[in-house]
DNA sequence: TTTTGAGTTGTTCGA
DNA sequence: GTCGAACAACTCAAA
């Protein structure tokens, strides 16, 4: 039996090691390496998940001795193509659970079938794919703790070794797009300079994640969320490095989050766009240029409250943003400033570097109150009490907000407040935040009217 | 089928 | 300043 030419299409599985579908393809003999420049794949990308990813196929590119075929068009058209070039007969790929990817494989997949190609999906971006953890009754999980115990239950592989394929691509390839990107401070991309985050943070960090992850000053977070994106790490191997200490449990629970949420925009496509919870679609929102003028206040930074401002600045500066900050900002969007919250979802996937569509959608609706599992409705972050809370030396409102930065330590969370005066250059408080937080208390109590 | 315990991340108010 | 209660009721998941 000769060997068979496959070709491995890439999409968010930009590495060489624990990569199952990679593997297979070339058990069968030489290997096509494509990746396919779609529009569609980019999604609401902004430059710097754009610039990100261009760095990987870089990397990924010279990690394979600069065989890596890059065309731009429709995948079915390009692969098609390819495979007649080349001669391949098959094409192999990881599995795509998105809303997206989902009806693209199968398009795709019928498409070159009638072609004559055999294709495989293989695999996922998941340590579980989606459609495998459910409850006792052979339902989804709708609430993430009980999902968690499940799952950790249902276990994963182990991760396996780098793939040592046979490339082959005589064929003509693209220049990789080189993508300027907005942020200043970008992470470095690839699967090498992954691993240099993965052991920075394994190394140490993770056994204060549980106290650190909250703070955003210190910065006590993997950092890993780019990689898992495009995968440049599998989460396997990150679960496969986890000990039984609290601290790493905390950080299993974070990467259980991402598969929680996968699986529920896997059972709910249409919940990237609109409310999970039915009873919750018809909030009362604010629209019209007085709400534009505010929306447009919280995208510059310049709401007039510091850690609001900070991390919004830190979004557009880096591509990302603590956590901790990205609650805040969110809560003050939908409940102070009565913004649908899919549109501060946009511009998060706009700017974010691991903008993930089912994390940052689910993420915002579990703020917004419609989402699984939802925060209670009483539970209003006040922007001013969290930065007192959580960044008490304040290093982190200094770094972005520098026009407050010479304000006391108990003075800069509240710049407004300081009888010496507001500071020049930064803006008075937006909106009244106690008022607001009834107003959000009032359109929830008429939305239960309607029940 | 019914019951029971529980649910990421908060804030405010009053003692 | 610290601490506990109130904020409401509902749905989920398992026993």
């Amino acid at each position: 039996m000769w060997a068979m030419t496959s070709i491995f299409w890439f999409r968010r599985d930009l590495r060489l090691t624990d990569h199952p579908a990679l593997a297979a393809a070339a058990a069968e003999g030489p290997v096509v390496p494509v990746f396919v420049n779609d529009d569609r794949l980019r999604g609401p990308s902004g430059p710097n998940r754009l610039a990100f990813l261009q760095g990987c196929l870089t990397a990924l590119d010279a990690d394979i001795g600069g065989h890596l075929v890059v065309r731009s068009g429709d995948p079915a058209t390009v692969l098609a193509a390819i495979a007649d070039e080349t001669g391949a007969d098959a094409v192999y790929a990881t599995d795509d659970f998105g809303p997206y990817g989902r009806q693209r494989d199968d398009r795709v997949g019928e498409a070159l079938a009638a072609a004559g190609l055999a294709v495989h999906y293989r695999d996922s971006p998941y340590a579980v794919p989606p459609n495998s953890v459910v409850t006792g009754g052979g339902t989804p999980y709708k609430v993430f703790t009980p999902f968690f115990r499940a799952w950790k239950a249902h276990g994963w592989p182990e991760p396996s070794g780098r793939v040592d394929a046979q490339w082959t691509a005589d064929v003509a390839s693209e220049p990789i797009d080189v993508v300027e990107p907005t942020a200043s401070d970008m992470p470095a991309p690839g699967e090498r300079a992954a691993w240099e985050r993965v052991e920075a943070f394994l190394d140490g960090p993770v056994f204060d994640y549980e106290k650190t992850r909250n703070d955003p000053s210190a910065d006590g977070t993997s950092r890993l969320s780019p990689d898992l994106k495009w995968g440049t790490v599998h989460p396997r191997q990150l679960l496969d490095r986890l000990g039984p200490d609290p601290s790493e449990d905390v950080f299993r629970s974070e990467i259980c989050w991402r598969e929680f949420y996968a699986e529920v925009l896997f059972q709910r496509p249409e919940t990237a766009r609109s409310s999970y919870a039915p009873k919750m679609a018809n909030m009362e929102v604010d629209d019209g240029s007085l709400a534009d003028e505010r929306f447009d206040a919280w995208c510059r930074g310049m709401t007039g409250f510091p850690m609001v401002d900070a991390g919004m600045r830190q979004l557009v500066a880096e591509g990302w943003m603590h956590n901790r900050v990205r609650m805040i900002v969110a809560s003050f969007l939908v409940k102070d400033l009565h913004v649908d919250w899919t549109r501060g979802a946009r511009f998060f996937m706009e700017h974010l570097v691991d903008g993930d569509l089912a994390s940052n959608q689910h993420g915002w609706q579990w703020v917004a109150g419609t989402g699984t599992d939802a925060s209670p409705y009483f539970r209003i972050f006040n922007p001013t009490s969290q930065s007192r809370k959580f960044d008490p030396t304040a290093d982190y409102l200094r770094k972005w907000v520098p026009e407050i930065a010479h304000l006391s330590n108990k003075a800069i969370h509240e710049p407004s407040a300081d009888p010496a005066g507001a500071p020049a250059g930064y803006p008075g408080p937006l909106v009244d935040h106690a008022s607001e937080r009834l107003e959000s208390l009032d359109r929830y109590a008429r939305l239960k009217e309607q029940w």
